[in-house]
DNA sequence: GCAAATTAATGATTTATTCAAG
DNA sequence: CTTGAATAAATCATTAATTTGC
């Protein structure tokens, strides 16, 4: 891939360079920034306050701020929360794993026609032999008309996309195939 | 009270009659529907499809599929739509508006043109000025006493943004007085 | 003590989504 | 149905920590 981005590339200078280390200015290293434990401090703060996706306007005032720290400009402010924000619910993450809560489930009342005739067809027999056995290869019928708006779209984007598992359910390939 | 919209808290007897999970069973703890993985990945498979609102029948083909994975009945599917969807549209409607807090004109320099923007603007070092009368500086200025948190902590998620608004709070602003 | 070698963090890019205008 | 806007996830790449042999 190109390497190319408006930056100077900076091959790593064998080692010993130790360029940064707080005062990284007088910018004669095109390196990738390096933040001071001020500006770490203040980005951090903001994100403690609730400050997760700046405006433009904002990562300007903030980078002008930070620019009494050191060297900075206002993509590195970009990134930052960027990665961050990323980093930080990734985090969070880990520790929820296996959460089977992946997103809250808050119930909310359904529009009356569904419930209605969920409430009489509701939760059918289990059925899965069948099903699982050949996952979704069967054809129904075209979609009814009404649903039409939603699967006139391709849906093989992509190809299989088995979800597969440890689990021995036959691929259950995907995409409304079986609907 | 319980149940509301007799959903939940007890094994409703009267619901979907016959076979009410009872295989996939041990579902002694009659609480509201827990995904499992395989579940919420197929799912967000068909959400990701394209599928938005299923139909009766498509909710009940579902509902029969992903019952091989567990306890699941037709009205979960239907919660699980119409809560995703919600869901997706109002984390992308919280970012809408929770940024635009400037007057926006022609103001435009969000996220991908950032880069191509912010690349060329590197960041004016200048503005020291300004920046001397912000609380910023005079705090950290004295790094040693970093340690000393500025901050009370608290997390101020979704209520306490204030970026773009001069709060009086003594406390906690600080940093985002000057955004 | 010191650097080369290795590993951990994290800055910077690329890719894949989502919703919604047109 | 196509395309624009704007991420967030995934990934790449470089820097700082640290480990290690001398």
């Amino acid at each position: 891939m190109d390497e190319v981005s408006g930056f100077c590339i900076k091959q790593r200078s064998g080692y010993g360079g130790g360029n940064n280390g707080g005062s990284l200015g007088t910018g004669t290293k095109c390196g990738r920034w390096n933040p001071t434990t001020e500006q770490v401090k203040v980005l951090t703060d903001l994100f403690r306050s609730g400050l997760r996706t700046p405006s433009t306007d904002q990562i300007q005032r903030i980078s002008s701020q930070l620019s009494f720290y050191g060297k900075i400009e206002s993509k590195n402010v970009f990134y930052w929360f960027q990665n961050h924000k990323a980093r930080e619910r990734q985090k969070r993450r880990r520790f929820l794993v296996d959460e089977p809560n992946e997103f809250h489930h808050q119930d909310k009342l359904p529009s009356t026609k569904y419930l209605a005739e969920l409430n009489q067809v509701s939760e059918p027999e289990i059925v899965l032999e069948t099903l699982q056995l050949f996952p979704l290869n069967s054809f129904t019928e075209p979609m009814e008309s009404e649903k039409r708006r939603l699967f006139s779209n391709d849906y093989c984007r992509e190809n299989s996309y088995n979800i597969g598992t440890q689990m021995h359910h036959p691929t259950l390939d995907l995409r409304l195939s079986f609907l």
